[in-house]
DNA sequence: TGACATTGGTTCTAGTTAGTACAATAATAA
DNA sequence: TTATTATTGTACTAACTAGAACCAATGTCA
């Protein structure tokens, strides 16, 4: 059996982007919104707002699926549409008032919460980790990459 | 504003994590298996089957949403759910005839597609991402802990 | 200008997800 | 033995997901 030596790595990576998502999405929870509807809040603050093309790229979230995520914020009053005025295909998306008011409140709360998981961190530990997980994505965009040369 | 290091390591596991699945899922999807699919065949692959108790644990799927994906292996007649002789509440999933073919031809060829990946990587590369993600994930792993034991 | 391709957003389908409630069985304890 | 509690898998809800089909508006180019 030859060795494998990526598979741990790769285990790794899913297991740890888990604990994150568990971590962080039961916080999410309890301030009563879910982990993309916070995404989007969090994208839209001290923004004029952003076009659902831009707010997809920002957040990757495709855009069949972020209609719907819209449509729930919207219910709940916290973003609006408005027609684009440069492009009358185009919509954009802004907080209201609501919006900007929880944005304020839940966001620095956030952001304290997962500070809270990095306490043993040195600055070298952060700087090794970012320079891991780019080595890691780049190397996943340029073999998806190749593929879609091939196609 | 004070320095906040670890965003751009939460930036970047989201992004390779992500990045990750679109490569991995794109694969997956042309051999006619979604990705939860796929972790159950690969799981139950080589095994005399197991309960759902213990595919969830291996999977980290939670119960409920593994019934649904097991309904459909089932109706796939990739896998089949057997009475357990030792616990009346339990069930065993095992691969069928059809499952375990299945898993002879995807399994090496998704490692293969994976490996291609990993093309530049030196084992240092490969040990130094292994250390960083254990670290990162224990420290979400600790923080959640924390949180289950104040309430 | 007119034909054509592209783009932005919506809609639809099939599938995954966590979470909760539930029924049947098993394990524990009084 | 009986009452209580825990465990195993299923059912259900609300939400997210990618992908494809679609429509209207825009851009391109001959």
């Amino acid at each position: 059996m030859p060795q494998k030596p990526f598979l741990p790595v790769l285990y790794e990576l899913v297991r740890t982007y888990q604990a994150f998502e568990a971590y962080s999405g039961a916080h999410i929870r309890t301030m009563g919104l879910t982990a993309p509807q916070f995404d989007i809040i969090a994208t839209l603050g001290n923004t004029e707002g952003m076009s659902f093309k831009d707010l997809g790229e920002k957040t990757l979230i495709t855009k069949g699926t972020l209609t719907g995520v819209i449509d729930r914020l919207e219910d709940k009053a916290l973003v609006r549409r408005v027609a684009s005025p440069s492009d009358g295909r185009s919509q954009i998306v802004q907080l209201t008032r609501a919006g900007e008011k929880l944005f304020a409140q839940v966001f620095p709360a956030h952001l304290s919460h997962l500070e809270q998981a990095f306490g043993n961190f040195s600055r070298q530990d952060f700087e090794a980790a970012e320079l891991v997980l780019q080595q890691l994505k780049d190397a996943f965009l340029a073999a998806n990459s190749n593929l879609e040369e091939a196609a």
